[in-house]
DNA sequence: GTCTATAGCGAGATAGAC
DNA sequence: GTCTATCTCGCTATAGAC
């Protein structure tokens, strides 16, 4: 409770630095000011991914960026900032791809995009996923409720597509709800066995969902 | 490989000399020897499930135990062995309850068997189950590839349900193997969300999943 | 069988030189 | 903008008293 007031106000003040610095100055002759702070970020995603937030040392990421330990704090106030920008990014990926998907002409083809097109975005985005899924608990309250709503209203859109359908007498769902959970958990379980090298493509594998999808709501 | 050795046989010397102290002496009235170690692991099962392995401090599970620190070294050579124990003493529960079983007269009923042991087996240990799914990676190679072995056994299980239905023409799968996958994450996704005060009982939920299960099969 | 005390190490974060 | 140096803290694990 303590410690989260001052993270916020340490994370609006380091925000105001920032921002300061970049449009004081005209010059742009040293970018690596520019890509550390991009670097930092997708070093911190692969090793949370692979290591857990709690197990990644700063020390580990900054050698990863090829940098000092202290410099990575000219980039972010703390560790905690790190997982949670990291989270907060790929949520708001998450929900700006998925309004980009056109207006399907029947709720059976936009079940049909939606798992066509979740299947996809967490495949190419697994390590996010992944820390998604299992940093959440890291999380202080306040943002791991901003989290967890963004993930309600991505979880929102695929139950009123469902709901949709059922109204429409093209699918059987005993319970919208528990159907919607049933879906994305069936879905993002790809990210657990598929391999690039094995015997499907990632295409084939959307393939052979989208009919058990399709079965599982009865279309 | 070496530490597991050595864990063995730490494990066996104090059982000696433990065994030597109360067979020594008549008395029985401090009880505490019997009941310290499966606390010990209790405590570490919650915490590693609430917090995570790298972040539970082995003055946490001390404390919540009751003890100091250096007293579960009496119990465990270190924090590893915790972990690995928690997870193998879970796949063996798993594998041996999936056993007991009866024999079920159609695929049909096998899938449905199965559909509801999984729910009610997963959802009655979720703190194991959480621990078996993310703290994975940080088990040593050898111990990694044991617990392996017996999930690949879990679901060798109903990869062979699934293909005696399709080989009997009751189910209809693309792919056995990604049905397997795809049905074990839809089922196991129950305790992502399920909650004992929520608006349905596990029951009910056990029914609604094995309606999509059927159908997702084509049965 | 549990305690206190501590060794030895690495963590997150900060200060100030350049 | 990055470095070196360092503060303070907590960690795993061990030693030895009782």
């Amino acid at each position: 409770m303590l410690a989260r007031d001052c993270f916020i106000a340490q994370a609006g003040l380091h925000l105001r630095l920032f921002r300061g610095h970049v449009s004081g100055m005209a010059r742009k002759k040293n970018s690596s000011a520019e890509t550390t702070r991009p670097r930092i970020l997708d070093a911190a995603l692969r090793l949370f991914a692979r290591h857990g937030y709690a197990a990644v040392s700063m020390r580990q990421i900054a050698t990863d960026v090829g940098v000092q330990a202290g410099t990575l704090y000219l980039y972010t106030p703390d560790k905690q900032s790190l997982l949670f920008e990291l989270l907060q990014t790929h949520m708001q990926g998450l929900l700006d791809e998925l309004a980009t998907l056109p207006e399907a002409p029947s709720p059976l083809a936009a079940l049909e995009d939606f798992t066509r097109f979740h299947i996809r975005f967490h495949r190419a985005r697994r390590d996010a996923v992944f820390i998604s899924y299992m940093e959440l608990r890291n999380l202080e309250a306040e943002y791991f409720r901003k989290i967890e709503a963004m993930r309600q209203r991505y979880e929102a859109h695929l139950e009123t597509v469902l709901e949709r359908g059922k109204s429409a007498g093209l699918f059987v769902i005993p319970d919208t709800k528990l159907a919607a959970f049933a879906l994305i958990a069936m879905l993002t379980g790809v990210n657990t066995w598929y391999r690039e090298d094995g015997r499907l493509s990632l295409t084939r594998v959307e393939d052979i969902y989208w009919q058990m999808v399709r079965k599982a709501v009865g279309a």
